[in-house]
This record gives C-alpha cells, sequence and structure tokens, in this order.
DNA sequence: GTCTATAAGTGGATAGAC
DNA sequence: GTCTATCCACTTATAGAC
C-alpha cells in the first residue's frame, strides 16, 4: 500500500470519529505510519486532506446506500430496509457527524460533497415514499433522512444506542410499513 | 453587570455558535471585554467554564420548553406547537449542536446536563403522543426528538434552512395533526 | 478581583538534505 | 518521495504585582 493510500485510509477514521477541527497532523502520521514529508508532499494542506477525505467517505457512503435501495423492488421493502439497517448508533454517520464542525462549516468545499450525498439520498427516497401513499411527499423525505441523522444525535447524547432504532421504528410505524420478519 | 455573568454570557454565546473544542479562552476574553485574570479567577479551567455554560443553556432551553408545552392544554395541540416552532435551522439547537464536539464527547460533566434536557423532552413529549392515539409511542416520542434535531443537520448541510420547516411538516402529517391555522 | 508577563505544549506549515 | 529540522501563532494555563 503506498504512502497516499494510507494517509487517505487514517484521515478517513479519524474524521469518521472525531470530525476535522478535531484532527491534527499529527494524529494523521501517529494513525498512518508515514512521515511529515510524504504527508505535505501529497496533500498541500489541511484543508485538502479533509477534501479528499470526505469526497471519499461521502463516495463510499452513497455506494452502500445505492446497493440498499438496489436491493429491494418495491418502495415499502426500500423503506423498511433504510430505516431498519444495523448503524453504530454511537459513532455517528461519518457524514452527518461533521454539520456542525467549525472548519466543514468555513468551507464550502468540505460542504458541499455532504450536501451532494443527501441530495441524492433524497432522489433515492422520493419514489419510494411516492409509493407508500403519503400526502406530503416532500415532507416526509425530508423527515425520513432526519430521524435518521437526529438519532444519531439523541443516542449519542443520551449514551444509549437504542434510541435511533427506537426512532426508526417510530416513524416506521407511522409510515404503517410493517417491521422486518 | 459583573465580570462572571459576562463572562458566562460570553461563553453561552460562543459554545452555541462554535461548541466547545473551538472555542477557546482568548475568544471568551475578546466576547466579554474582560482580563485574562478575572476569566482563571472566576473558572479554573476550560471545563469549568464550559460545563457552566452548557448547565446555563440547557436551563434556559428546558425553561422554553416547559413554557411551550404548558401555553397548549391538549396532546394535539402540544405536538403541533413543538413541530411548528420557528427555529433557526441554520444555527442549530444549541445542544444538539454538541452531540459530536470532542471535548464534550470525552467529557461527562459536560454531556450529562444534555442528556437529562433529552430526557425531559421525552417525558413532555409521551403524555401527548399517547393523546395521539399513536401504538408505538416510545418509538415516535424518540422520532419526533430526532426529525427536530436531524433537522438542524440536514439544514446545515445541505445550507437550506426550509429543509427543518419541511421535516417537521411530513412528521405532523404521518402523525395526523393538521398544520398550524 | 483584576492586571500583565510568562511558559510549556501543540497546530499547521516550510526548508532543505537525501 | 521521504526524512529531519525548524518556524510562528495559538491554546491553556500559571505567577506575581496591584
Amino acid at each position: 500500500m503506498d504512502a497516499r493510500t494510507k494517509l487517505l485510509d487514517a484521515v478517513k477514521q479519524l474524521v469518521w470519529v472525531r470530525g476535522v477541527q478535531a484532527t491534527s497532523p499529527n494524529m494523521v502520521l501517529a494513525h498512518s505510519g508515514v512521515g511529515q514529508g510524504s504527508l505535505y508532499h501529497h496533500f498541500g494542506s489541511k484543508a485538502a486532506w479533509a477534501a479528499a477525505a470526505i469526497a471519499s467517505l461521502a463516495a463510499d457512503l452513497t455506494a452502500e446506500t445505492d446497493e440498499l435501495f438496489a436491493a429491494h423492488a418495491t418502495g415499502i421493502d426500500q423503506l423498511r430496509a433504510y430505516l431498519s439497517k444495523p448503524r453504530a448508533a454511537l459513532d455517528g454517520c461519518r457524514l452527518g457527524r461533521l454539520a456542525f464542525d467549525p472548519e466543514v462549516r468555513s468551507n464550502d468545499a468540505l460542504r458541499a460533497p455532504i450536501g451532494a450525498y443527501f441530495e441524492h439520498l433524497r432522489a433515492l427516497l422520493r419514489p419510494a415514499v411516492r409509493a407508500a401513499g403519503v400526502a406530503d411527499v416532500d415532507g416526509v423525505v425530508e423527515a425520513i433522512c432526519a430521524v435518521v441523522q437526529g438519532g444519531y444525535v439523541t443516542s449519542r447524547l443520551s449514551d444509549d444506542a437504542a434510541a435511533l432504532e427506537r426512532a426508526c421504528r417510530g416513524l416506521l410505524a407511522l409510515l404503517d410499513v410493517p417491521p422486518p420478519h
């Protein structure tokens, strides 16, 4: 594995668990086992490696989400699958957790790929929600995105991994989608 | 206004807009107009002033939420009021925005008062949700908390203040609560 | 109580040798 | 491409005078 790959993997991991602001060049070096010279050879600045990591995290999550939606034939099955998927509630969503990171807030190059992921997610959800026969399609699409992101938040703050599951289960009940098996 | 009050007000404002990790003693001095000696006289450390600010922000928000619930007689009206309340979507919830702040995550004295606020909110929501006649009361209570917190997240990441409103409106529709006026 | 001075440690980056 | 050395600013304090 070349140095650039090692660096990018280390940054992705650190950004997921600590965010951008709280990740320092020294941490990246320690976690990647690569030297300082290499970091600044492959990436010109902190903003550069943070942007590369966020773009890669967004690509990963987009691919996983596409796969999940493609694996189910009907809109109802897709909604059930999306809202019942196992999630590491206390770790946070690798993209959503960055919403209030000061360095993400102040740098549109970091924020934009995350916004694009959510726009893509809304596009996947829209036909599924329409199939569920609700009246306010856009409102329910946004509520589904929000319940997952907010579930991560309340789980973390209540130190209770079950809160996210409970919120998703509650929304499925309101959608009148029967739970899995 | 004495120095301690000026300091606490400045810290509360900074923690709201920047979080704990990204707020430095120097910023607190600049925003309060107070000298360095006073800061360390009134608060022994960064953790001390951060804890005082979070406790005070939690007390403020608890009081506002109690007032909102007390102002409405029926559970349905309370749910409508809670989910239609105007919110500064792009600023973030003053408590929820701290969920993934590294200094809050690593310090239970900072996290606990926020967890207590959400527990109090769940207790307010529970009878209202029960009155709405849903089957999965705890699930729907958690979904309501989560949709608000997640609405802040998707609003911020999509740079679209309307996303939070849309999510709340969608959830109200699923709850079969008619919108305000 | 409030001030100024000082300090050890880290963050983010550059320089120049190999 | 990778290494070590060096740099300045800032963070989080502590010390001691007033």
